[in-house]
RNA sequence: GGCGGGUUGGCCGAGUGGCUUAGGCAAGGGCCUGCAAAGCCCUGUACGCGGGUUCGAUUCCCGCACCCGCCUCCA
């Protein structure tokens, strides 16, 4: 079986068939970068860099773009409060988005293209449609560009959204739209706004509408026509519905399969910045859960559904991740890290069932139960086995323990060989009271360890110790 | 008002017309251990409410309640 999705526009599950066989093009709508990333925010990226994984895995040759958008009313509006050019407060958080998707081992794109780098492509396309009368320039001396949404007669086909029956946009007396529902291709400059917020255009200068951006570099970097376009569920309308419009109006086939994801909830609400109700990257670690354990706790549920973040759920995901490392590191230890092996046949049916993630866990679950219990019976040869096949599952969804994105990243870890002959010197001398049966004095020494936070465990094959529980 | 999604056991979270059912976390019991820890085994129980279809529904249909998202910037 090969992999399925689900298509926003169809409302189903149906067969993934690439345009060309072998390669994949996908195109994601990344952040408009006007603060930093929230954890809903890092989902998208997590999520689509699982599917990524998968395509790969799966053999296609995979292009993915993640556009990061870099112009906007917002990020001018809070260039014009905090008295900074609106470019710098992008970069800023660019910067800090990458660090936040690096610490979460979200793959790097194949490119990353800003908005603001591609105003030719926009205006090329906004030229196109003005000369085949989707477009119109408004007629109060603005400078705006409205794509006309009368002239797609395909309007509102992914959202279902029927043009004549929705709420008016409450535009008020600003700029002169023909209709409520058109938007704004291009935008003349505005009095209050940064004068460094500017292009030159044939309309005079203005900036680009929100829209068009996405439009202009699927084109620029996927071609007329490509195989995926996905988001956050609450981009379907209007920003999908709009790139539709206005790529399909100028001619272009635009994307195949529309791939949203569930958003993130807070409490009672989605997490966002404009409702001040977020939590970042930092605010996990200071909860004391790793990067990797937030990952997973992203992954664990299927993409599409709605998670509503609590501190508890998140540390359960984390001691749930901790179950699954503790023994890829035991069996490690005991038959050496090997390679990634073989993918088990219901994780790949299930991952194929348009990436179902938890599914896909539980079996990973059911491998390590079946490797504890070799590792208990000496069945190397099983552990050996699981091992593998744990590694390559946990690898396709980014959480591979032994992946060096996890285990080279680990502060002070290159203290742990010293660490280690510290640890053996106490426990040397453990051993020798146990042989003893000093088991006052034998404990005395675990008690010590643990203070300094070093658990001490022992097995068949000897002690074995780790750091807070972590291996 | 329009469009869409959801309501699963103590918690998180998959899934399915009946069959053995996820899986994890937490809890209790057991095995192992000098004691622990880890691990393994066992236990518990679920499908919002009311109808309908069916031999049989948590799963399909209808209605109701509640929740959420979008229609305005949003991953």
């Amino acid at each position: 079986m090969a992999l399925r999705l689900y298509d926003t526009v169809t409302r189903t599950v149906r067969d993934f068939v690439p345009l060309e066989p072998g390669r994949v093009g996908i195109y994601l709508c990344g952040l408009t970068v006007q603060a930093g990333p929230h954890i809903g925010h890092l989902r998208s990226g997590v999520n689509y860099d699982v599917l990524r994984r998968w395509l790969a895995h799966s053999g296609y040759e995979v292009r993915f773009i993640r556009n990061i958008t870099d112009i906007d009313d917002r990020i001018l509006a809070t260039s014009i409060q905090a008295g900074r050019p609106f470019w710098a407060i992008a970069y800023a958080n660019e910067r800090i988005l990458s660090a936040a998707y690096d610490a979460l081992g979200v793959l790097p794109p194949t490119y990353e293209p800003r908005a603001t780098g591609h105003v030719p492509e926009m205006l090329e396309l906004i030229t196109a449609l003005l000369a085949d009368g989707h477009a119109y320039q408004a007629e109060d001396g603005s400078g705006d560009v409205y794509f006309d949404v009368k002239s797609y007669a395909d309007y509102g086909a992914l959202s279902g959204q029927r043009p004549e029956a929705m709420q008016a946009a409450p535009d008020g007396p600003e700029r002169a739209k023909r209709d409520p529902r058109d938007f704004a291709l291009w935008k003349g400059p505005k009095p209050d706004e940064p004068p460094d917020a500017y292009w030159p255009s044939p309309w005079g200068r203005g900036r680009p509408g929100w829209h068009i951006e996405c439009s202009a570099m699927c084109q620029r970097y996927l071609g007329a026509e490509f195989d995926i376009h996905g988001g956050g569920l609450d981009l379907v309308f209007p920003h999908h519905e709009n790139e539709i419009a206005q790529s399909r109006a100028a001619g272009l086939g635009f994307a195949r399969y529309w791939v949203h994801h569930g958003l993130l909830n807070f409490g009672e609400t989605k997490m966002s910045k404009s409702l001040g109700n977020v939590l970042d990257l930092d605010g996990v670690v200071a909860l004391g859960v790793r990067p990797v354990e937030l990952r997973y706790y992203l992954i664990a549920p299927h993409y599409r559904s709605r998670i509503d973040y609590s501190d508890e759920a998140l540390r359960e995901a984390g001691a749930a991740y901790r179950r699954l490392e503790g023994f890829v590191q035991r069996a490690a230890e005991r038959v050496g890290a090997g390679e990634p092996g073989v993918l088990c046949a219901e994780f790949v049916e299930a991952m194929d069932d348009d990436l179902n993630t938890s599914r896909a866990l539980g079996i990973v679950h059911d491998v390590v139960r079946e490797g504890n219990s070799a590792l208990a019976a000496d069945r190397d040869d099983t552990v050996r086995g699981a091992l593998g096949s744990v590694r390559a599952m946990l690898g396709v969804l980014g959480v591979d323990p032994l992946d060096p994105q996890w285990t080279f990243k680990e502060p002070g870890a290159e203290l742990h060989d010293a660490v280690d002959e510290l640890v053996l010197i106490a426990l040397r001398q453990r051993d020798e009271a146990r042989a003893r049966k000093d088991y006052a004095a034998a404990d005395a020494v675990r008690d010590g360890l643990k203070q300094a936070g070093i658990l001490v465990e022992d097995t068949p094959h000897g002690p074995r110790w780790t750091i807070g529980g972590r291996p």
